[in-house]
DNA sequence: ACGCTAATTCACTATCTAGTTACTTACAAA
DNA sequence: TTTGTAAGTAACTAGATAGTGAATTAGCGT
């Protein structure tokens, strides 16, 4: 009885999902942190505070951890982006929307540019192999492609913006800025991870 | 007899100068390759041809070396720089030629914008005890505003101008699709890293 | 209440890896 | 030719690290 119920037990001592979970959220953090090859399993077991043998059972290996660490990551910002409704909008409040909530995105989460950029020091080899990525992308592409037409029939915008070549420039502006903040204090002798700072390059 | 006078012998099978050198080149390829974490100071020894113990004798630990072979790359794209006489042209061709620079740089020494993500990772930790990059730094720094100050002279340039912000732009051009192109050809679904893709690009 | 499945634990291994010890040898000055 | 110094080599170590084998147990359906 009450078999399709939804009971939600208080506490259990066993859990996949949670589990899961946990594990997904410790290699986040470390892998965002020191890099695929600078990673541990062992740290993420213990931040995590699952048993190091959970992580195989669930995951496989490392590389393929690394890989469902940022497609969750990528899955995230493109729905997170879609939650902006911006088809719905005037076309250039559109535009200007999803360029500060870009902006807003990755300040307010940094592991996703220390992920990508991780991922592009081995040249994408994990990205490639997966499929999720290329739907959600493929949705991405279509939803500013269709608000740059919109904004072309209204007469707002200029034919023959290319999308892709504008989503490249939108995410530039705060990608170089917030991936070389560190760097960039010492080479330009500037405080550049201060509140203001990041105020003034918006 | 002759001891001031510069021998160079032909081949000498003792030459501490070119086995740093052969270190210090292995050193930049594997760093740029794996980054700091996944680098192996056993493979800069094979690449080298150098005993592993050389690496350890001339430059400490791994870390020194990789602090070492970054100071290198910024030494080199600073005094590239340097040669462009930026200084001696008319401050808009000055600046037309700097993002160029920049932008060809970039292109041709992949190495450079790997290393310093690996070293914004690490929150630029081995670039804060570095004295020679902030000499470096500030003869550039001052070298643009230069520029810009002529500009504003002659009426070419308007007043008020960060020079600050102007290089993290100039930068961020051409470095934010540099270094995301991998993942960038999957997300965007294009290839980005054509020589046409490059040009249209630029 | 029972038994099956899947979650979880623990102990283990083979290999890798940064760094070292102790030695040999080429070269240049005297 | 001798000799001190610095370049170079080989063999090694202690600890780390990704990945496994096999046993244990919680909880669900029946």
């Amino acid at each position: 009885m009450g078999y399709l119920v939804d009971t939600k037990p208080a506490t259990r001592k066993r859990d996949s999902s949670a589990t899961r979970k946990r594990i997904l959220k410790a290699a986040k953090k470390e892998f965002s942190k020191k890099g695929l090859g600078g990673a541990r399993i062992d740290e993420i077991a213990l931040q995590s505070k699952a048993n190091k043998r959970m992580i195989y059972h669930y995951f496989g290996n490392k590389e393929a951890l690394f890989l469902k660490t940022l497609e969750d990551a990528y899955v995230d910002i493109r729905s997170a982006e879609q939650n902006l409704n911006l088809t719905e909008l005037d076309p250039e409040e559109a535009l200007i929307k999803l360029i500060k909530f870009t902006w807003d995105y990755y300040l307010k989460n940094p592991e996703f540019i220390t992920l990508v950029n991780s991922e592009n020091l081995h040249r994408a080899r994990h990205l490639k192999k997966s499929s999720i990525i290329e739907d959600i992308s493929n949705k991405f592409i279509t939803m500013v492609g269709s608000i740059l037409d919109k904004g072309v029939e209204t007469g707002q915008f200029r034919a023959g913006i290319d999308p892709v070549q504008l989503n490249i420039t939108i995410a530039a502006i705060g990608y170089y800025y917030l991936t070389n903040r560190y760097t960039g204090a010492i080479v330009y002798q500037r405080e550049l991870d201060s509140q203001q700072a990041y105020d003034e390059r918006l």
